[in-house]
DNA sequence: CGTTCCCTTGAGATCCGTCAATATTAGTGG
DNA sequence: CCACTAATATTGACGGATCTCAAGGGAACG
């Protein structure tokens, strides 16, 4: 699913960008001003209210995207994987969010107004924006009513059935990962502390749904923990290109 | 703020729309198959799961944006206002929220295609998107880290802030509003049992803070509030237009 | 002027957070 | 490969926040 990181991943096989396009979209793409950068695990690559002319898109490797408070915490928005935007923006402005890598983390680096020059340039491109934007929504729709309406155990199960669904490129979901976060991390995307999570991942263990020890996610019984966690993947179907 | 709504307000002079644009956008506007229409209160406008090629942009009114879980229960996303756009996508797509008046509400409704025929025609209008849904995506990350990451009483303080600059056009906050929402509204927006935001209201009026009785928001000491809530509107601020 | 939402309050149960202590694992350098 | 260290995971006890169930009271609207 990802390039070897060995080589040097271009922007245009990346992706958002396998989609059917023009020669002169792709030798479009290939001049954007791309640069690949390359993060070590625990690095802020962009921080919440610096002010930012930069979007991200992602390549390979796992981090977050969250809001930092003025009390040390934080509010994970996001998991972003393989071809992910981060910063998606017409303009130079603030960032509102923080973009850190979990594991060794590679992605391209884009200047705001290419992706201006991007839109303008193509309508194809354009419309793979709006679809990118629109599915990463979806996403963030879907994890506030997590947040908001379900309970404990619910909660940690559909995040870990959602991040399961986007590992496998989009539809089919594993019964089994390797997922380098931490119970903090889930905590602080989950709304709860850490310490409540380990319970809750005991719980789910006990009630035979899913196990998470180890850096490796199991699903035990995958439709019952669909049911428990009432996970539909419909939202993550959102055009995916 | 919000035009007359007895008059036939056209979608070129809605607030998205407020920039400089040369006539041939305006004309192309004008012709975007916008239809006007006007709905009662608590009718719903689209459903989850319906497919849909429309968007929506917000004239005039209250309305909810909301998902629908299997219990009966909701979680609303959010309380767009004149200028806000419902729907913004490419393409023909399943719907993955609701859309529900409260109060009166005029909307224009677009087709989808229209938008992204707007985003072609026009790099100013693709601009304008870009922002419009990137101040949406701002609005939403603070939502979700105000029901994960703070308590109650300084969760409900945080919305009626938030809606208290929006309301204003943008960047000044008024004293007092008025605001048509229920205690069951606030609590399906903010993740608890309208029960807990009763008690909650409560407390906020007995720490002299703000008071939301009758359908208007008093605040009694804003900067009190403000900094009990941990409200920055730096977010709302993002290039509107 | 009555009916329907909506708001308010109390008591008890449950979920979740805090504080504290310890065990386990992963990472590092020798 | 081992020893050491820091990070992560685990568990218990307790308290606070929030939910559920139940019952009235008040406001808005036809």
């Amino acid at each position: 699913m990802t390039l070897a990181p060995e080589s040097n991943p271009k922007i245009q096989d990346t992706p958002p960008f396998r989609i059917p396009l023009s020669d002169a979209d792709r030798a479009f793409l290939s001049g954007l001003g791309a640069t690949l950068r390359r993060y070590a695990p625990h690095e802020t690559i962009m921080r919440q209210g610096d002010d930012e002319g930069r979007a991200f898109i992602i390549h390979s490797g796992w981090s977050c995207v969250h809001t930092d408070l003025p009390d040390g915490e934080r509010q994970i928005i996001d998991f972003p994987f393989s071809g992910d935007i981060i910063g998606l923006r017409a303009y130079q402005s603030p960032s509102y969010i923080s973009l850190t890598s979990i594991t060794k983390l590679i992605v391209f680096e884009v200047p705001a107004k290419a992706l201006t020059a991007a839109v303008e340039h193509s309508p194809r491109l354009a419309g793979t924006f709006l679809s990118v934007a629109a599915r990463q929504r979806a996403i963030l729709v879907e994890h506030l009513t997590n947040v908001g309406r379900r309970r404990g155990a619910a909660r940690a199960a559909h995040l870990l059935l959602e991040i399961g669904t986007r590992l496998g490129d989009g539809q089919r979901l594993a019964s089994h990962y390797e997922c380098p976060l931490t119970q903090y991390d889930l905590a602080d995307a989950l709304g709860m502390t850490a310490i409540h999570i380990n319970r809750i991942l005991k719980d789910l263990r006990e009630l035979d749904l899913l196990s998470f020890r180890h850096r490796t996610v199991d699903f035990i019984n995958l439709p019952a923990t669909k049911k428990f966690a009432g996970f539909n993947p419909s939202y993550l179907l959102l055009e995916r290109i």
